[in-house]
DNA sequence: GACGCGATTCAAAACGTTTAGGTCAACTCA
DNA sequence: TGAGTTGACCTAAACGTTTTGAATCGCGTC
């Protein structure tokens, strides 16, 4: 049949835009034309190209396209630990968003490690992804990293997570009042002695939602006892140890900051013999599906997950895209979920809530 | 100070080696041999070197030699839903197998549309990826993408599910050996009329667990009531119609082949007023750490996750390096963990069961 | 002094694109 | 007619590496 192409492209061996190009006896120019629909191609050209593409199967190579582009329609996600549930749903949001506008995911974990989070991150700049979503370790880069970042000019976004010595661009949830929503529930629901099983301080949320434990307190003129506060790691074993604590100092109430350590908790709740809500009312954070099946059903503080991991990628594409505004801080409104683990069952719905304050709270922050 | 290079690298743009060659006065190649630490380099020249790249804070810009090595150093993952709790796992076992090689992970998610994983799949080659890891959605590849799969060469490796038309390389679960584990418990503890709440059919393993559920059915002589067997699609809504659909014609135990239809049907039984283990025996697949927390605790026949996406990068790679050795079907054995869901706490010790069977089963298939 | 021979270093081609800066013919308009 | 303007197409440089084949050097050997 068509033995025509002097040198044919190997086999086992993608075509190349050549290939095309002496398959339809046209430049390399046109073609690149064609495929990319640019600039006019005359009607019978573009055809023996779409034709010769056709036949040849070809795609272009993006990895040459970012060599020269200086895009790589990449960006780098750096969470925790994706096993860790409340990650998923975020790294699903940002997946959604950065597909829709044509960019890929490459996922790192970092265990809460900053050394893992280092290397992690020096892969990712070697491997020049336009641009990186970061949830955190606790913890300084190093100053070669730190410089490296700032040469390299490539924009981050932080997730759940704040960093103001890295950049001011941050999605998070608004924690600060998810936690005093949390805590003031248990207040109403009649709670006096309210403990905190709390996320490492370090890390900016924790320190959030502990503060707003502490201005729940305050407002409901409730006590702060020392004993029924205790720092956790937000693992599960940690939420296991940390329940142990507490609960021999027997409080009415306590409020969780994540879920894992909530199962922990729970586990440390049923070996001693305690009962929620009778012993003490519970609220926790971030909501499941398999929530449903826990008894009793619990209170919890719902963060939007999708919602999170999507402005964060947005964001982050549109600074790619070049756009140098303010800072942006964007903190996301929680929704407190009241079930039964506080055993009251007052009616404040979150459509009541979220109706009165429709728009989450978007605060642009001044550069200092 | 030091104004010597006539170019020197623009701010906000990474140094380039020629750049870091420039500062130090040598070529190119001396450059490139002190980075792979290749062939000898004078101690005075690499000193020289080594200091330049340290002053510029120069690092190997990865796209360039991946576009002249034909290696990107990245594997593309495909999955069905990250959020679906059981892939977070296998792929953070991808993911720790590929890190320790010096790959990285592209994620996607299917949504198990044909559709979209045709995308998926197309945007990976593009990109060059050295491997794929998927977890196939149900339905056959178009022609076209099948040809160009195959003329680019390039290996994939099956997760969890079998797609022959592909390739023979997959590392999955004994799903038989699981479902059939999984029924002959229930009828061990008593239960006669067993209905099972299935994947689609149309997935390989779907359809291994029904397999496995008739046989332990046949094997006990208990009978199949078709009435008793409903498909769903894996997600919590279809457990929880099934689950209404299947109550009705009152089972005295229940096969779930995954956790996320188990959250379904729990609601549904809680719907109905049912209790479990009481009114019927339940065994579910997958375990998760917030199991402990569900009442009752359920017996689920667990997967080794981790080791499924730590096993099948590992092989991918092997066959990225140039293994072409026969087609290698890894099946990795399910665990039985007995809990109180079929009230009857016959102890099976895991340990008893995994030493009679240390090693899991490889099979090597004769390429057909 | 010519030769050979490692050891070290270099210059240039290659990878597959995009794109700036051309060429060339056809058309426009005074 | 001829200068200008368009439109279609091309050539070649560039992106930042690796790698091949060749150049240079020091040095011993005959």
């Amino acid at each position: 049949m068509s033995s025509k192409q002097a040198k044919p492209q190997k086999p086992g061996k993608a075509a190349s835009i050549s290939d095309v190009a002496r398959e339809s006896g046209v430049s390399i120019f046109t073609v690149s034309a064609v495929v990319n629909n640019k600039s006019h191609v005359g009607k019978n050209l573009r055809e023996r190209v779409e034709e010769a593409i056709r036949k040849l199967n070809y795609r272009p190579n993006l990895i040459a396209r970012s060599l020269i582009k200086q895009k790589t329609q990449t960006i780098g996600m750096i969470v925790p630990d994706i096993v860790n549930p409340f990650f998923p749903m975020v790294v699903r949001g940002a997946e959604d968003a950065a597909q829709k506008q044509g960019y890929n995911l490459l996922l790192c974990n970092s265990d809460d490690s900053l050394a893992k989070e280092e290397t992690a991150i020096e892969l990712l700049l070697s491997k020049r992804v336009d641009g990186i979503l970061l949830t955190k370790a606790a913890g300084e880069f190093s100053p070669s990293l730190r410089q490296m970042i700032k040469e390299m000019n490539i924009p981050f976004v932080l997730v759940m997570r704040t960093y103001p010595q890295l950049t001011k661009d941050a999605v998070i949830s608004d924690d600060y009042q998810g936690a005093y929503e949390a805590v003031c529930h248990l207040a109403r629901s009649g709670r006096r002695r309210i403990g905190l099983i709390s996320g490492p301080l370090k890390i900016s949320n924790a320190k959030e939602r502990w503060r707003g434990f502490r201005k729940a307190l305050e407002e409901k003129k409730l006590p702060y006892e020392p004993d029924l506060v205790v720092e956790g790691d937000y693992r599960i074993e940690s939420g296991f140890r940390a329940g142990h604590a507490l609960l021999s100092h027997r409080p009415d109430g306590i409020y969780v900051a994540n879920h894992l350590m909530t199962i922990g908790l729970l586990k440390a709740v049923d070996e001693m013999g305690l009962k929620c809500p009778e012993d003490f009312g519970l609220v926790s954070f971030d909501d499941y599906p398999w929530l449903g099946v826990f008894r009793p059903r619990l209170t919890t503080v719902e963060l939007p997950k999708h919602q999170l991991g999507s402005e964060a990628a947005e964001l982050l594409i549109q600074r790619i895209g070049g756009n140098h505004g303010k800072p942006v801080l964007k903190k996301l409104l929680p929704e407190l979920r009241i079930r039964e683990s506080c055993g009251f069952a007052q009616f404040v719905s979150s459509e009541q809530r979220r109706a009165s304050s429709p728009e989450p709270s978007t605060v642009s922050l001044a550069n200092p």
